[in-house]
DNA sequence: GGCTAATCGAGACGGTACGTCTCGTCTTGTA
DNA sequence: TACAAGACGAGACGTACCGTCTCGATTAGCC
């Protein structure tokens, strides 16, 4: 019988040095090399302690981010009244975060572990994404509120028409990742959001 | 020294052998599953045979998938001259097969591909992605010379606007891939695209 | 400070449950699939409890049979004057209980001990094996009395001289564990002790 | 399938090697704590070359044992004429090896082997120990057939009665292993063999 | 049509990491 | 504080593949 684990006696120590030898790792060496292996001994932690509240890499990669991600608080966009300004600054920044490698490295191996696993791939969504494109709902709601949107938009497709671009031209480098590209995305995104009668 | 072999001796029995064999086993195990050695032994092949033309796993399956993608000839949309109907007919299409797990197994395989490696991410724009993307640039094209869109449209950016949307519904799974979707990514698009005074 | 634990609270009811249990398992799996870990479980006991007392399996094992043994009381060989027949007596049941694979399945563990930990080695050969061996000197000394033995017989010698030979042939399979067997180790043996003027 | 490996193809180099890192790491550290894991990478050679050609420790040990053994060629004894003095010599010689912790190290890893499988005591008993015993035996045959043995001699228990007795002292260290015990060992034995009007 | 050199199938090799197992210690309530 | 329970650090187990390296046994293109 493989009694599952009581998490109650589990080591908060030791979770924390899974985590963050995880996290070190990756930012030394990318998601390649990350091995169970270096995890465990990075950590100082037995094999078995890692297999034993996670089912593999994977895991462990997820919750070491979504650690990382949830200590910062759930994130919010400004909302300054100018819709265009606030969705320029945010798609800006994510454009930055997807041009650099090293940050991107991150999310790259996030989306390979998202194609793979299926239950890793919801938890992606609901832990780590989720809350972003929340946060630009949240600002959508707002301007359609305000009559800065189409009343009758859907706001999910709209987060969609800003991010999804993105991220396509991120994964196949099919042109440049810079500010204007940013802007251009938004420019395009008010066009098609924006109340016809303008 | 390394000797490269000789193109011209190459076993053509043994490359189509290969290929077969990478793409059966992707359909029956998926890609996490898909080794060199299993690949070897399904196609009657010794490894070095496939170490000696290619540079490893995802050159063999890169190869595999471009063979039967380019065995359909080059795609072409149709122009019926009403640019929104073709659209939705070329996005309904593409949502349909990411729609189907079986289908979009082979997408998964190369997204994976794509952001693994740097060289082969390369490889899958040009002879695999580009060829489709085209295609729809160039109904795009003919549609902004008719008029149907902005002059001062950025093509490029306006294929991201169509596609990059549904495929980042697909990865995270965050919404239903039907019919309905697809024609609101075209209405959307539409919607950024049109001459402002229609 | 590992403060060494307090006999006088030491719960008897574990003990005896600990020694049970690994004549259980001893007998039921062997000697190679005995582990401390399985002997806490069967005994209903935490494995901090064994090692609180004992050194390890060995140990455990060595007082289980210790108290099997001693639970019989001292062995004693029956002295009937006819010294030949007394041997035969007690050599015939030796062998018969190396011949048994389960009987000697015990002797078998307890010799690895015996080969791997000096001080177990030492304990095992005073608390097990000495009475048995002892009982066998008794005998021999009171032939000796009588005449029936050279006067100069060294009786340690004489005694290996009986059980030796067994021993080996059982740990290497090179003969049959017979009666006759038995029968023919004490001819041997009475040859060579035997006043030599018979 | 786990097809057998194909003997022709076996490299002699690896084979050698690993033998030698047993024999070196059994010498440095003894059996405890020899694990193929150690084997592996003293030999400098992957753990599945040792396990596609041995079925495990015990298996490599009692090759590389065997090995050192038949090195040396058949072992045979000398034949003075005085088969006392023959057998004291013999004698003399397996007691000092016994009575040095170093070289009977090796001797207590193989019968750990021996009495913790059967098919490894098989193959211990007839490729290491048997040719010794034959040695003697031989010698005792000639003994027998010149006259200074009781015709009617079971050569097998008369070997036993000479090696037995040393093998139950060394294992329980229940006396001290030299040569005045040696020839005491050989007086008791020809005392059991001689004819009887001698 | 025979020669010869490279490719082929096969698979053994030195490695790395896997995920499991067991060891002996440490920790956490309970009595 | 001894106990039952079991999580822990440690590290060996035996397996799966990696990419490289021999092996004969086909091939192929040049004589």
């Amino acid at each position: 019988m493989p009694n599952a684990p009581d998490p109650a006696r589990r080591s908060e120590r030791s979770r924390k040095a899974i985590l963050d030898a995880t996290l070190a790792l990756l930012h030394e060496s990318g998601y390649r090399d990350l091995t169970v292996e270096a995890i465990a001994a990075r950590a100082g932690v037995g094999k078995q302690t890692i297999y034993r509240w996670w089912s593999g890499r994977g895991a462990v990669v997820l919750d070491a981010l979504a650690e990382q991600v949830s200590s910062a608080g759930p994130p919010v966009l400004p909302d300054s009244g100018d819709l265009e300004a606030d969705l320029r600054a945010v798609v800006r920044a994510i454009v930055a975060e997807l041009a650099d490698p090293r940050l991107s490295a991150t999310t790259r191996a996030l989306t390979i572990e998202t194609l793979s696993s299926e239950t890793l791939a919801e938890q992606v969504r609901d832990r780590l994404l989720r809350p972003q494109l929340d946060a630009i709902k949240t600002r959508l709601r707002s301007a359609r509120q305000a009559g800065h949107l189409r009343k009758e938009a859907d706001l999910d497709q709209a987060v969609e028409l800003l991010i999804g671009p993105m991220y396509h031209r991120w994964m196949l480098r099919t042109g440049p990742l810079t500010d204007e590209y940013a802007d251009g995305i938004v420019d395009l995104a008010m066009a098609a959001l924006r109340p016809r009668a303008a």
